[in-house]
DNA sequence: CACAAAGGAAGAATGATTCTGAATAAAGGT
DNA sequence: ACCTTTATTCAGAATCATTCTTCCTTTGTG
């Protein structure tokens, strides 16, 4: 099991070599980011912190970086349909609460008994599941609900 | 409760007439493919399947016409990371279970108990739940898992 | 049947993401 | 320590999905 309890940057490094990549300064910017923040980035805004730590980086490294942060299982990718993508630096298995005002992401406390996805495995007759998302959806404490007053 | 067993035509006309929208061809057609197929058609497949029954219709008129589905509850927006979006013409509640090979979408038998979510509802505080999405991720059965077989 | 307003066609515009090609910098060997 | 190999970076062009714009057509109403 990976240590949790080493800097940062050791953490990568390890990660990246076990599949084989190499270590760089700019993932190395994007890795601290990510991790150091609970909020759900898109590409553009960890572009726009990042840069103001590193001198010179470009948007299309930042989307790279990512990916490649994805690929060896340090980051996680959300998609909703609000145009772009958002990344989570958590990688322990939680869920996520979106607005539907702000579109927003929050960590949700909880997580689903095991339980129950396997009994939802059932219903998939010859389809392999590996994993599963949970999203919840509603609105959040600065967004009042604006829903259609009508019954 | 909207009626099933009438005519598809009827059914479209009401929705859009509860929601102040007007009963065209175009929307007609677009609900017809979504409702006879049990796929989750992207908006160009959509695009492609109409454009054979109705004589020219145009690309945004179809996303138009989508989104009109969709805001009177008679289709689901489905969107993932793999590009562009899929609809659902299914308005009950079920979830999804998504080939990460083939990026097929299938849906899944049964169904979550709701105490789950009310569980999971008290780790938001403050967020205001209206919803939730669960999608299962796996292989389908015409893909085999191509994961690293190393530990 | 005539009218006003909503809807549609066609293609341009937008925004997110990816690709391209030349230059740079890690890792490993001498 | 230096050199070689090759992944990675930069910068901007290209691509893809989706939305907007302008003008024309159709719907629902009196």
């Amino acid at each position: 099991m990976p240590q949790q309890d080493q800097p940062p940057e050791a953490v990568l490094r390890e990660a990246l070599e076990a599949n084989g990549q190499r270590f760089t300064e700019q993932r190395a910017a994007v890795y601290r980011f990510l991790s150091s923040t609970d909020k759900h980035p898109t590409a553009d805004e960890v572009f726009l912190a990042v840069r103001s730590q590193v001198p010179v980086i470009s948007l299309a490294t930042v989307y790279k970086s990512l990916e490649t942060l994805v690929g060896c299982g340090l980051a996680m990718k959300l998609t909703y349909g609000d145009g772009s993508a958002r990344y989570d630096g958590r990688t322990d298995p939680h869920h996520h609460a979106r607005c539907l005002q702000c579109s927003r992401i929050f960590d949700v406390a909880g997580r689903l008994p095991s339980e129950e996805i396997s009994e939802l495995k059932e219903g998939t007759e010859g389809f392999h599941v590996t994993g599963y998302r949970l999203e919840l959806t509603g609105y959040c404490t600065h967004c009042q609900p604006v829903e259609p007053a009508s019954a």
